[in-house]
DNA sequence: GGCCGGCTGTGCGCTAGCGCACACAGGGCG
DNA sequence: CGCCCTGTGTGCGCTAGCGCACAGCCGGCC
């Protein structure tokens, strides 16, 4: 289970896993398997049963709710800083809302009933998961107060930033279609938007490839949600390394700008 | 209606409570208080450090984020069928949210040092309370569904059947103004959504005093957003009680409709 | 190189909900 | 009994975002 190799593909470049003491990795790491996330593909699907846990790297997962009538709205996104999968360690197994992968990229899937033998441990890692669930909570309730009140810009702009947070690279590989389902909108709407940030020089993109060229700027732009959330994760989860795995391959998980990450288009949900 | 003398005040009108094996129930029951919750009260402010949870019996107490502006949007609502204060169990301590009684009346309330012992006990109650919390997370993604795509009058629909739901009574007693705090939308917003409800007979209000006449057909107008939530806190609650207490100290302070639940001079949060 | 299909830009008219202003009404209290 | 304060009804112009229709436009593929 290559573990090496390439970089960004250590366990540790999850921030969960990272997170966790030495010996309660060393119990987890021989179930960790590395598996390629293809954009689009649906982890879960609302109502489904799910047999694995995901710890994203350099990808994202959203978790969205899909409407009757088809319309869909974006209710909460995990990257590296989390997992996808509470609902087997939170007890109801499943969810009426389906997670699905929005940037490309990697993660470690671990089977849910090893998470829950872990998890019924208690200590260390049953307390990291909750935190994070609860950091999550506040991802969703910021949503429920972003869609009632802010601008589809500024939204937007959240949205860019939530996601850059999880990504290594400053650039997003989504069109702008796919945003509008995001964020529940038009997609004119965010041709819009994304027109008025381009022209301010803030962002750049074209044809389905958005590349960040002014954070402060965006951030200056964002409403209050973005920060309120980011807080709460960094409050709640730890950022440094805590178990002993050697932390290799030196490539700043936060080293903002420039880093571009490639990816390869693996089959989905299957072991690299 | 009165199921007798005055049962809810019996720790099993909480639906938590009630659901607990009889040996976990046992060692809470020494630590619950039973305390008085009046209009308005903030159970917590944002932020703030938590002593107690709270597990309501015949009130209502809203979740709700407060923004820089003063603006304000519901973000979920807890009565009878859960506790307020997930954030103790958690392990954050503390949300960006405040928690606002929104329907007058009592409630146990428990340390939070118990609580969290006894969390970490494992067993029965954790894995409650984490069902429980899967439930409020549902409502709460709904709660960002619903404001992103939902008229108003169904969302009020949505607002009134989940609060009919925590109370005993058909009644409510919640001006419009305060409604619209609520669904975070203008007060003019809710009389004209009221209005139409009226018209249809569906609802009967005057001067804070709301009635719901024609239930099934409140179920009829709402939209898909409230049964997913039911749903959901149907399959993860239990509703049938399982410990055997007795329900005890009948003290009859409440009894059905008619009540107009005088929340007296009882200072807030002291026990009754 | 030329076609074709997926992405992006733009321009309508339309509606829900906003912000504001003000009129009314009921009921508690002096 | 009448005042006043809180809650409710209504009317207006305004704007953001919707739904639809269609016009470019880039890039891959034959």
């Amino acid at each position: 289970m290559a573990i090496s190799t390439s970089p960004w593909q250590a366990p540790s470049q999850n921030r969960l896993l990272a997170a966790l003491p030495a010996a309660d990795f060393a119990r987890l790491q021989p179930h960790l398997e590395l598996v390629s996330l293809p954009l689009g593909w649906a982890v879960y699907e609302a109502g489904g049963t799910q047999g694995y846990v995901y710890f994203p790297i350099d990808s994202i997962v959203s978790l969205l709710y899909v409407m009757e009538d088809g319309s869909s709205a974006e209710i909460a996104v995990s990257g590296n800083e989390g997992l996808v999968g509470i609902s087997l360690f939170m007890g109801g197994e499943t969810t009426p809302s389906r997670a699905v992968v929005q940037s490309a990229g990697h993660g470690y899937r671990l089977s849910a009933a090893v998470l829950k033998r872990e998890f019924e441990r208690g200590g260390d890692l049953q307390h990291l998961l909750l935190r994070y669930t609860q950091a999550l909570i506040t991802q969703m309730a910021q949503t429920a107060v972003c869609n009632r009140h802010h601008a589809l810009e500024q939204q937007l702009c959240r949205w860019l930033l939530l996601s850059l947070d999880r990504l290594p690279a400053n650039e997003l590989v989504m069109t702008q279609e796919l945003i509008a389902n995001m964020l529940g909108v038009r997609r004119e709407g965010v041709t819009e938007a994304a027109g008025n940030l381009q022209k301010a020089r803030l962002i750049n993109y074209s044809r389905g490839h958005i590349t960040v060229l002014d954070r402060p700027k965006l951030e200056a732009r964002v409403c209050e949600c973005y920060a309120v959330v980011k807080r709460e994760y960094d409050r709640l989860i730890p950022t440094a390394l805590r178990h002993g795995i050697p932390n290799d391959q030196s490539r700043g998980l936060n080293s903002t700008s420039t880093r571009r990450s490639r990816r390869s288009s693996g089959s989905p949900n299957v072991p690299v």
